[in-house]
DNA sequence: GTCTATAGCTAGATAGAC
DNA sequence: GTCTATCTAGCTATAGAC
């Protein structure tokens, strides 16, 4: 077994930056290569299965690192609801690199008429809300008030960030985590 | 002058269901092609500068009908303000099919590097919010508030419609939409 | 495991007949 | 104006040496 030149961790660094930038299409194999620091044909030899298992893996490296960081600071039982919000909308501003990152998920998935895409993101999706949702009750929230402002935090972090992407303007990502920490915390 | 064997309001619809589902890299020659009823190199004549001379036709086609039915709705002084309101956002729903379209800007803007784009979207943009605070000062908001109004309905228009998708429940969008007006005709 | 070299294909774009 | 045929460049992916 010959060592590894590069560390699978950052691989899916560079896999990640690039497809996040281009998308899945836009993406090249040469770009991702370089990127990564390998060549075309070991990139294939870490994944058989070329550009879409590549996709693949980042989108698992992604989803973990918002299960670890993210949802475990939204659920920490050891903090209150109030403070679990903070802590995850902090998790969430890192994420997106305080609005001036894309979601990769989106990235990924649009237009490449890939199901298991279409498949994770639906599930990703329900995370989101299923949390969110969880924190709100923590907080005393109705079922089904509890329920709407989970689904509203998604659609506005989503929704900010095509804005402030389209605006050039990142301020309005940063004020609409402010509303959505302020919808929480006073009620 | 030999006669046109495809309207242009026609090639312009094959060429916007094209890049809408696919986006800009996403879409191929061959499918524009086959969308407008023409063969590539016909396509060619209409478009001598290719692809990218069909993305800007989509973008002031549909640029256009923006203006004509959104924001005409939006600001048609027959109308109070509230009525306004209520039938731009009945435009808005023709415009996304009621939330099963994509926004065609953003599929053809998103990674694709061309500036033209990113300078149309931004434009686009400050087009929406002005135009929805222009309705909200009619309505007697704040010059504060109707600007924070309007750009919360582009936020909540984006992220609905991702929301959408993703969750592959169109009552997302129909309800932000309602959310939208309850806002602006209940002050 | 990583590399050079290349296969096989499809992309965007053009030439020239009609 | 539309077409068939074709060009070149770039793509994804593989073969095989080291």
């Amino acid at each position: 077994m010959r060592p590894q030149k590069v560390l699978d961790k950052d691989i899916l660094i560079g896999l990640t930056k690039v497809f996040r930038s281009k998308g899945y299409e836009g993406a090249s194999l040469k770009e991702l290569a370089e990127a990564t620091g390998l060549k075309k044909a070991s990139l294939y030899h870490r994944f058989p299965n070329g550009k879409k298992e590549m996709a693949e893996a980042v989108f698992a490296h992604v989803g973990k690192w918002v299960d670890h960081n993210v949802f475990e600071a939204l659920l920490d039982e050891r903090f209150t609801p109030k403070e679990r919000i903070k802590n995850g909308l902090n998790e969430i501003r890192t994420l997106y690199d305080h609005g001036n990152e894309v979601c990769i998920f989106r990235a990924l998935s649009m237009q490449t008429g890939l199901e298991l895409f279409e498949k994770q993101v639906n599930s990703g999706m329900n995370q989101w809300i299923n949390v969110f949702n969880e924190v709100g009750l923590a907080l005393g929230f109705s079922t089904a008030d509890s329920q709407k402002k989970a689904v509203q935090v998604l659609i506005e972090i989503q929704g900010s960030l095509i804005v402030s992407k389209g605006l050039g303007d990142i301020s309005v990502f940063e004020k609409t985590l402010q509303n959505i920490e302020i919808k929480y915390i006073n009620g």
